[in-house]
DNA sequence: TTTTTATGAATGCAATTGCATGTAAATATA
DNA sequence: TATATTTACATGCAATTGCATTCATAAAAA
């Protein structure tokens, strides 16, 4: 993730040239547009990531994962996290959890609290330092994702995105 | 994305909440909106391509990348590609795709001929093996595209995001 | 109450990726 | 023609990721 999720550019372009054009059929065309939409999809979604995630690096900020925890637990500070919950909510493997929480403990910007109803884990809470490092990603993040990513949309069209993206999540 | 590319569910949910609800003008909706549809892009995109990767494990193949680099090859068939052509087209790292380029050769399905044209490199051919390999993998690919994608959206949601992630792809 | 099963989290190992560098060849410049 | 610069590709090293396993604890079942 990549990342092994690089793009694949040629897919639909290869789909079209080897469809042997005399015998297209109104199917075969269907077909073709899916599957050029879905390498689009990934291309895309990839191009702007490493467009965001570059504007992060320039500023000499740590990577987008390291804001997604931070954030998590900023929103529900005082209380603190499981990293299960946080395993729930971002959507990553346990044990890149476990390592990423490894190094923001290690940074000084998350620590671990023992968790008295459940002796198995712990508490994961933000520090004062971790409240200043999000605080500062904040806008420079958000600006990347402006210059990037919402210029290049009407509302409208975010909107329609956003509808389909909603399908495209359920099972 | 790898990846590198964990989702970013919370951000949008965590902007919501952050943000004083008797304070929210039309403006801040419209970012947090906006925001939002961003974290979905990336969640959703990864999110399907896991379950079409997956797909492929299940069937025991190799990786998407694989695909595509026996795709564009086959393609050009028997003229041959040079890595820097595979690269633009397939927009992985040059490092990367050396290291891709190794494993295929190395498996049998891609062959590395002296470019007599340019010492500096050689072209890149598909091998029977690798036809075969692509052949195989094909049928599997598009049926997990579309078990996991298209069967999702309308003919009509599928051009309106084709519209959309092609405005995306500008600058 | 005891035993079995499930869960939460960490980690070893191998594979992959990111980055910078090196080398040879091609191209551009003087 | 000679020199300087750029390009194509491979690779060393460090960091990250994928996977399976392990251990401790909690919950379920007997």
């Amino acid at each position: 993730m990549y990342v092994k999720l690089d793009a694949f550019a040629c897919i639909c372009q290869n789909h079209r040239m080897n469809i042997d054009n005399k015998m297209k059929t109104k199917r075969s065309s269907l077909t073709d547009i899916r599957i050029n939409t879905w390498a689009k999809l990934l291309r895309v979604s990839q191009y702007l990531f490493a467009n965001i995630e570059a504007d992060l690096k320039s500023a000499r900020l740590p990577p987008l994962s390291w804001y997604d925890v931070l954030l998590e637990l900023k929103r529900v500070d005082p209380k603190g996290l499981r990293p299960f919950q946080l395993q729930e909510n971002l959507l990553i493997a346990q044990y890149n959890l476990s390592r990423l929480i490894d190094k923001l403990v290690t940074a000084g910007y998350v620590r671990r609290e023992i968790c008295k109803q459940d002796g198995r884990g712990h508490s994961l809470k933000i520090t004062e330092s971790g409240l200043d490092l999000q605080k500062q990603m904040s806008p420079i993040y958000l600006q990347a994702i402006g210059d990037h990513f919402s210029v290049k949309l009407e509302d409208s069209e975010m909107q329609s995105l956003d509808d389909i993206l909603i399908k495209l999540q359920n099972h």
